[in-house]
DNA sequence: ACACGGCGC
DNA sequence: TATCCGCGCCGTGTA
């Protein structure tokens, strides 16, 4: 709900689901991912054909608006029998869908009982270290001050930092900067073109150091405090199970998937991601998870054995691509192949590529060729997969979610093309989804019929947080590592690492 | 409300 | 010919 954010959350009430059994809400969504909206009055319109009335037609709006209690008893009878009413008609129909489709297995065996997983979770929240906070806040605070100082010096006056407007005016106007890149209303002042500024003048190399603190502080350091529970003295996100194309689940109201780690300023906020008093933080998280998924979809001998003998995949890849000994495989050819590793699974182009890593456009066009003759049945699964959704129209994960894609079909080259590139993504990204669910799902089964008192807390993606009293560390490793493990039994083997720690960036090493 | 920029996987 | 890397959420400025 879009007003939580306004009028915060105030219900921690722990309303007993146990028998909640269908959703027609994820029904529909499973039906439909890229779907927008799932409301029963949406689903009554599109496979009742039927118009539910609004509560405004029987409570009135603006400030005429009446209390529910003062509305007529038999319009208010007529009208919250309605709910019920549609809920059990969409409820056979999207269930003869869904057995049509062959998602009753997803619908039943993955989706429901993870509400009840993610009820769990957002009911257990995460604790904060507010001081810790503070503090990272004022040292950020003093630090942009300087940077302020210098910005505005260096640009001659001072100006709106964080106003692309004014920005654009000093560094393409006032200081003659050349114009690298543009977007649909101006001239753009991204990362990418700051950088490639930077060698110019001293501004733009600035200017990102000080949206680095902005960005960490106005985001982080200072939203988390003010969403800390006053009952419960914990940050309780929201997941949502019913936003993405692809199957992974979201999180708002804190966003709490999107926590910096990859700078060094950015990873001492996840310091503040702390335990209970007698409690560890435990992270577990699948190691290349996307990467086995493709091999084992492509059945790809090479990239198989590669995970199978253990091997670091990105170093294998580079050696076997630069023609060199494993042992001699250095940072930026290791690097090199970690791009092109990642860049597959989202179709990234060789003009992608080229800029990504700082070489000539044919060097990018021969390292994708040289990957590809090492991975041949990656290539092959590739072209596959979007010969098969187009013909088709959607794709499918290993558990039979389903994405339509249009895309495919539109006459525009650059949409057909971002079509190809949704095709294998969602294949890939859609399969870790299923997967880190069904490992959440055994999880918690296996957490409750142990009466354990660990609690899940997060889910990033690829990710699972654990709030643990240090008693129960050691049991609740192999229930981790367990279920994670065999979600699914791929060729190329999923494979866990677990950390533990007093705060989340101590757990995750 | 929208565009931009930027954080995560 | 020219070339956007998939999926999200959110803060800020602008209108």
């Amino acid at each position: 709900m879009k007003s939580a954010r306004f009028i915060g959350k105030v219900s921690l009430y722990y309303v007993d689901m146990t028998h909640a059994y269908f959703d027609t809400m994820i029904a529909a969504y499973l039906l439909d991912s890229s779907g927008r909206r799932f409301k029963l009055s949406d689903l009554a319109s599109k496979y009742l054909d039927y118009k539910m009335s609004e509560y405004e037609d029987v409570a009135g709006k603006g400030k005429d608006q009446i209390v529910f209690d003062e509305v007529d008893v038999q319009q208010a009878t007529q009208y919250s029998a309605e709910d019920a009413e549609i809920t059990y008609s969409l409820c056979r129909i999207l269930e003869q869908k869904l057995q049509e489709e062959g998602m009753l297995d997803l619908f039943y065996r993955i989706e429901m009982p993870l509400v009840f997983v993610l009820q769990e979770m957002e009911h257990n929240g995460v604790k904060i270290d507010v001081p810790l906070l503070r503090k990272i806040s004022e040292d950020f605070s003093e630090k942009m001050g300087s940077l302020e100082t210098i910005i505005y010096d260096l640009a001659g006056e001072p100006f709106n930092i964080n106003s692309p407007k004014q920005l654009q005016y000093i560094l393409f106007e006032k200081l003659n900067l050349p114009v690298k890149k543009k977007t649909k209303t101006g001239i753009s002042t991204d990362i990418s073109v700051l950088e490639e500024l930077a060698d110019q003048h001293e501004l733009p190399q600035k200017i990102v150091e000080y949206r680095q603190y902005q960005k960490l502080k106005s985001t982080y350091v200072d939203a988390l405090p003010q969403l800390v529970h006053p009952r419960t003295g914990r940050v309780h996100t929201s997941f949502h199970q019913t936003v993405t194309a692809t199957g992974r689940l979201s999180s708002s109201d804190p966003n709490l998937q999107n926590i910096p780690i990859r700078s060094e300023m950015g990873k001492e906020i996840r310091r503040a991601f702390i335990a209970e008093n007698g409690n560890v933080i435990v992270s577990a998280d699948y190691s290349q998870i996307e990467l086995r998924i493709f091999a084992h979809i492509a059945q790809d001998e090479n990239m198989i054995a590669a995970f199978q003998k253990g091997e670091d995949i990105h170093a294998a890849t580079a050696s076997r691509i630069f023609h060199i000994p494993f042992d001699q495989v250095n940072g930026d050819q290791r690097r090199y192949a970690k791009t092109i590793n990642f860049g597959l699974m989202y179709g990234m182009g060789p003009f992608r590529l080229s800029k990504e890593l700082h070489i000539s456009l044919d060097e990018a066009k021969r390292f994708i060729d040289q990957y590809f003759s090492l991975y041949p049945r990656i290539q092959e699964c590739i072209t596959h997969i979007i010969q098969q959704a187009t013909e088709r129209g959607y794709v499918q994960t290993l558990f039979g979610r389903k994405r339509y894609l249009p895309e495919l079909n539109n006459r525009n080259r650059t949409i057909q093309e971002l079509g190809k590139r949704e095709a294998v993504n969602t294949v890939i990204q859609g399969t870790a989804a299923d997967i880190i669910k069904i490992a959440m799902v055994s999880i918690q089964r296996k957490l409750d019929e142990q009466k354990m008192c660990s609690k899940m807390i997060l889910q990033i993606h690829d990710e699972l947080l654990f709030e643990v009293p240090t008693e129960e560390l050691s049991a609740i490793r192999s229930i981790i590592v367990e279920c994670m493990e065999s979600a699914i039994s791929l060729q190329a083997p999923l494979k866990v690492e677990i950390g533990v720690g007093e705060n989340w960036l101590e757990a995750a090493h």
